[in-house]
DNA sequence: TTGCATACCATATTTTCCCATGTTATATAA
DNA sequence: TTATATAACATGGGAAAATATGGTATGCAA
């Protein structure tokens, strides 16, 4: 297989969690992981209710960013820490393809049986499908409203 | 087993602690552990009642990058790494995967019958379950009270 | 010996692994 | 292009392995 250069969640599938919690992970985002030979990580979104999923390495990158900048025994660097670490963990799949959700998770997202898994490019969103209608109805007019605004040269 | 990249800390388990201090450590931590031929230090934490982990090689980090630090004679730094190094001690875990903890390490952490161990990246901690109840809302509360400035680049 | 800490054993429960099957997507040949 | 063969994928069910946790035995030291 030819080596790819970009690494980004895309698409939109929908699949079944069976009474286990298990779930398929899309098959375009195991060929990321495996390729990259790292694991895919999950916690509940601080904003919305939805799962977010990202790759280990990204975390990594970030424990060693705030072990970096802020100094070792900072308040802050505590706070984060906790709360991101805490919340995360590592999903790796079967032979299957298969990821095992926590209660914890299901709940947040408010998933039963159906999930919705979003690209996002470096991160992906597992969605209730409901949910997931209706954030995206309000992305796309939140979007529209605000366009001129996203020109590249006015960003940051 | 591939070996892994990654070595983080993460999630947030509820163990038992029975009379004599024993407690599983997370099945998680044991993988790293044993990966990694390392050891399992614990020590008091400095500014919470909890009791904080890691693994033996970051306290070495800690004890190399003292000693290159421009702040090597710094009084503080230096009654910091008393207080850890003085306090450190390692736990091994047996065939089933137990530690037991200290006296003193449970009294600093009010832990009787119950531990919450929650990850951080390189380190751990391990709670009194009321307590972390009550630090977690804590932190929810601070961290997205002062989201904008804490983004570390391009994350969360 | 007695007290204490460590190592060993037993078991219920949870989690993971493996197999089977229907379905979808892809490739190949007419 | 269309039909057919082939491979990849999604998903359900059950077997096997790992885990958490209580109890007992063993060894060492006071």
């Amino acid at each position: 297989m030819a080596l790819r250069k970009t690494f980004l969640f895309m698409d939109t599938i929908i699949n079944k969690v069976d009474a286990k919690g298990r779930v398929s992970l899309p098959s375009d985002y195991r060929a990321i992981v495996k390729e990259l030979s790292t694991e895919i990580v999950c916690y509940r979104s601080l904003t919305s209710p939805c799962i977010e999923g990202c790759l280990e390495d990204l975390l990594d990158k970030l424990a060693t960013d705030m072990e970096n900048s802020l100094d070792f025994f900072s308040q802050t660097q505590d706070d984060l820490t906790n709360l991101i670490f805490g919340d995360a963990k590592r999903f790796p799949f079967d032979s299957t393809g298969r990821i095992v959700l926590t209660e914890k998770l299901l709940k947040h997202a408010q998933i039963t049986d159906t999930a919705v898994f979003v690209g996002k490019g470096r991160k992906f969103q597992v969605w209730n499908p409901e949910n997931w209608e209706k954030e995206e109805a309000r992305i796309r007019a939140e979007v529209l409203k605000n366009r001129p605004s996203l020109a590249p040269k006015e960003n940051v």
